[in-house]
DNA sequence: TATATATAGATAAAATCTATATATTGCATT
DNA sequence: AATGCAATATATAGATTTTATCTATATATA
């Protein structure tokens, strides 16, 4: 059954005359004979009755142009609706980010994007940087706001915002009086620091190791908001990234205290599936973040700008 | 936009995976990738991200396959219905039928039609054989019971009963109490004719003409209902069909006078356009009529017993 | 290495076209 | 009225073009 076939009989169906039907398709009379033919052999029923100047449905053929009117509004509709690009409620698409993004960077733009796409519903996974990946490489997930940098093959990743990521302590701790510390000093106090999977956590590893330190009490933690809410209370001290500690800086509850030789950061950016294929509702979210950090040229030179 | 193609990208939506769904159809997995190919192309939009061990549904592709399967749904289900032969509620068809027929012929056989087709809606057209064969023609309506002999090259006939039409006189008439009358005394009476159109007009005219009489006061009528209730009343005398006038025979408000040399009957047959096919439902009906009465053999012959 | 999908070229199937046969209607003519 | 003819319909046959499918193979991925 093909569907142009249907498109023949009920054009003949309207008009009542196969001859008048190839004209208003733009083909030929047996065309249209040998349409209804075959749609008649597959059925195994008459569809019209033939001979006079009009030929007429018989009853199959009024049960067929029902059905086929239904088949005909479902192609249009979607074909509409796809070329449109536009979104039927309910639809919708899973990306990750990793904590801090989702608390600090993306509700602005989350919020602007329910006014563009209302009806898309978004489901963000929030967890450390590694599993998101593993989500992006088996199409789970549509893209990730992670932590860089992150090496992979089969991955691409734009950077949007580089954050520092501060010793912070509690403000009842000795240091918050201090001008400063060493990182002899930092080591010997009981540190809290991201898990070992972390990125975070790799790059202040990297720095220690360079200068031949080593932490003693280690707590190690995947939530930088538990690690914030530890310090406060003085259960140990921590790197940070300003982003997360940012409130309770303001508030009083934890100190910054400067490290000699030590500025540790870690930078955030979008990571995608290489070669992918973003649809529009979700290219739309993206370019939003880009837009409001940065990195949308980069962004457009590994994606194409065009489409 | 194919209907297998659709078939192929919902059996690769639902496995995930190019060469499973292509094991599925029964068809190599080339073929399958260009069927999807070709509606990414007609569609202007990405259905699958490819590359990893499955295949993963963009937005679009969760778009297309809602309604590439509400498609199927209705492909399946017209095939089914056309194949099956069954009649959805408000389908129906329409026959011819004059007056007698659908008064006293049809009503039982109308009654079980019910019963085995209790969705089919039926429009009985109930005007004279002239007007019906127009139907017939013009395919307004499936077939038709209708007097005979009706002579035309597009339609067939076939007789399903012999009525006999006697001459009947109100009770209270003078010929009612006598054994007979002869023509030329009938011609002096008030007459109650069918209109010139009508077949059975048409035969009591020739037996006049034959006979070289000519009636007086004639009073020309479409309906056999009206003409007898106006010979009871004592308007006029008629000949009219025995079917017509059984009731008031019995009743005693009508009573049969015979006429010296003259026999006047009527046949009722099925009458349809040469050469058109008969739904199934259509066809159950026809074929119970003649069962009911005679001619299944002579209709059988005509349309061919086979389908 | 084993398993995916994509691509190229050959082959098979189908849809469509042109030309023509056949049937039907309506009109003119007898 | 009946008959014949012109105009218009659908059906059919055969050629042509387009589309779908297959085999073989390249390329990418886990």
């Amino acid at each position: 059954m093909n569907l142009y076939h249907l498109r023949y009989f009920l054009s003949v169906a309207q008009t009542g005359s196969f001859s008048q039907a190839a004209r208003e398709m733009h083909v030929t009379q047996p065309t249209v004979s040998s349409g209804v033919a075959e749609l008649e052999k597959t059925m195994g029923v008459r569809l019209f009755n033939r001979g006079g100047k009009r030929v007429a449905l018989t009853m199959e053929g009024r049960t067929l142009v029902n059905y086929a009117m239904q088949i005909q509004d479902l192609v249009e509709e979607v074909e509409d609706h796809l070329q449109r690009r536009d979104v039927l409620p309910g639809e919708g698409f899973q990306f990750g980010a990793i904590d801090a993004a989702v608390t600090y960077l993306l509700p602005d733009i989350l919020k602007d994007y329910r006014r563009v796409y209302p009806d898309v519903s978004l489901s963000a996974q929030v967890a450390p940087s590694r599993y998101l990946v593993d989500d992006l490489l088996m199409n789970r997930s549509e893209f990730a706001v992670i932590s860089l940098p992150y090496d992979h093959p089969r991955v691409e990743t734009v950077s949007i915002y580089r954050d520092s990521m501060p010793l912070v302590v509690g403000a009842s701790h000795p240091f918050a009086a201090r001008k400063g510390a060493t990182l002899q000093e930092v080591v010997q106090e009981p540190l809290i620091l991201f898990h070992t999977d972390s990125i975070s956590r790799k790059i202040v590893d990297e720095r220690f190791a360079e200068a031949g330190v080593s932490p003693g009490g280690v707590m190690e933690m995947r939530s930088p908001e538990a690690m914030r809410k530890l310090v406060e209370v003085g259960v140990g001290i921590s790197f940070l990234p300003l982003l997360t500690v940012q409130e309770s800086l303001n508030a009083g509850a934890l100190k910054v205290v400067d490290v000699a030789g030590v500025a540790f950061s870690r930078e955030i950016g979008v990571a995608w599936r290489r070669g992918r294929y973003f649809s529009a509702a979700i290219r739309y979210l993206i370019e939003a973040i880009f837009e409001a950090y940065q990195g949308l040229e980069v962004w457009h030179k590994k994606v194409g700008i065009a489409k």
